[in-house]
DNA sequence: AAAAATATGTTGCTAAATGTTGTTTTGAAT
DNA sequence: ATTCAAAACAACATTTAGCAACATATTTTT
């Protein structure tokens, strides 16, 4: 297997489909090297190859969700990267759901015996593979278009367990009125996920600071003195008072 | 251990695939002296070696849900798509957890406004993102290979519901024994699954009915009369007696 | 301090992967 | 059907990685 397969077949599955000269631009090697690579892939059953592109056979997402994974997808991976560096191997974590979750749980994926819930079925399924975690799937009905669940059994589940870091994400951040989001449901999840931690690290990436805010937002509860907030480009001086700087962490962008 | 043994295996487990080259500048010794450091590692299993990198074992995709997955692949594509088709829209299913019911959820993705019960997270997961289908994730903590499953909450959640089919995959199947399980705990879910359901739908592909079953297995609870196996190869007038000609639905070969 | 064992670097060579070029195939639009 | 552009392919050239053998440190043992 070559180096380059891995990463391939990630992206695929991430994605959905891919081109094959998007793959060569974002591998940085000739889309000649691609067809070589993905010919056994395809050979063996775990792509599918039409002509000009390569189609994931296993689909986890759907179109509008897989479009909001890929939005600012690289500062995403980022953020993730460097969320995963600041959980240690055998740590206990909560994971909310949404885009920038899910790349964190991919990130995550290189910790060992982790012990983890979420309400979100495709952080769970996908963290439940590794050998060695323990994963806690909280809630039963699932959401339409993520697959999260917000019924009173989420919140129990949560609620039963204690954990080091909740590691949150926002729909956009407010200079003075904080970390928001759409649903007050999210919400709800957020607290419950802040109370039985220890530290909660927000991860948002620059996109979310400059949102206008138009839509009606609900907001979060604040930052305590020990949270962190992990972002891919540090935001304007105008939310020092927000986040104090000692809590910001920038993710290297690769 | 080498000092730079410790250093090489926290970097490929960082990155998840690092060069050679890289480690050889990173460490600032030769590349000679990686290859020589890394090829113990690897003869232990603890990095996956390619041509000019390294992988991390404990990376992206896991390879026995995968590896389960990609066998006879094509035997549990036809199926099923074989058991979409006895699917109406709208209808509402249990599906338990397993490689060949993974793939009947991905067939599944083309029905429309399913109501799906399931232990497995993979499976909630993929279905749930499909637009108008009701999706519950029956069960809390998740089983670590598959991430699905298997404690009271399961049971709680699928004994609360009804559905028209249900749709089980079996690890083996004996013409007299009739189908069987490796756990006590799948077996359990499997008959309440049934419980709720007014048919079964089993799927099993043909190397199922091959398994000498050395293994110490568990029976299944013995098929309905109105309940129907699909399969990719007729299996052998052995299975006559087990499974009721009429009951049998042979997948077309793609 | 001398000798042995170990680790690292260097060189030349072989093997593998990748890039390049030109040609053929494919798919979509007339 | 015809045409055209993009994609796939094949063959060759080039680059890069791997390996073995030897030389040179560096450490450990006596």
């Amino acid at each position: 297997m070559s180096k380059h397969e891995q990463e391939i077949l990630s992206l695929v599955n991430l994605r959905g489909t891919i081109t094959v000269v998007e793959l060569a631009q974002t591998l940085d090697v000739s889309d000649q090297t691609i067809r070589r690579i993905v010919k056994p892939m395809e050979e063996r059953g775990v792509v599918r190859k039409v002509h000009g592109a390569l189609i994931s056979t296993q689909e986890v997402m759907d179109p509008p969700f897989l479009a909001r994974m890929n939005k600012n997808r690289a500062a995403k991976v980022a953020i993730a990267n460097c969320v995963a560096e600041l959980v240690q191997d055998g740590s206990s974590l909560a994971i909310d759901t949404g885009s920038t979750s899910g790349y964190v749980a991919q990130a995550l994926r290189r910790r060992k015996n982790l012990t983890i819930v979420t309400n979100s079925a495709y952080i769970a399924s996908t963290l439940s593979m590794v050998e060695g975690n323990r994963v806690f799937m909280a809630g039963t009905q699932l959401r339409n278009h993520d697959g999260a669940a917000f019924d009173r059994a989420a919140f129990d589940v949560i609620a039963s367990l204690t954990v080091e870091h909740a590691i949150l994400s926002a729909s956009s951040v407010h200079p003075t009125r904080g970390f928001l989001a759409f649903d007050q449901c999210e919400i709800d999840i957020a607290r419950a996920m802040i109370d039985i931690s220890a530290r909660t690290v927000m991860a948002v990436d620059a996109t979310k600071f400059s949102a206008s805010g138009s839509l009606p937002s609900l907001r979060m509860p604040e930052l305590r003195a020990n949270d962190v907030v992990v972002v891919d480009q540090s935001p304007g001086a105008a939310f020092s008072d927000l986040i104090d700087p000692k809590q910001l962490v920038v993710a290297a962008g690769q």
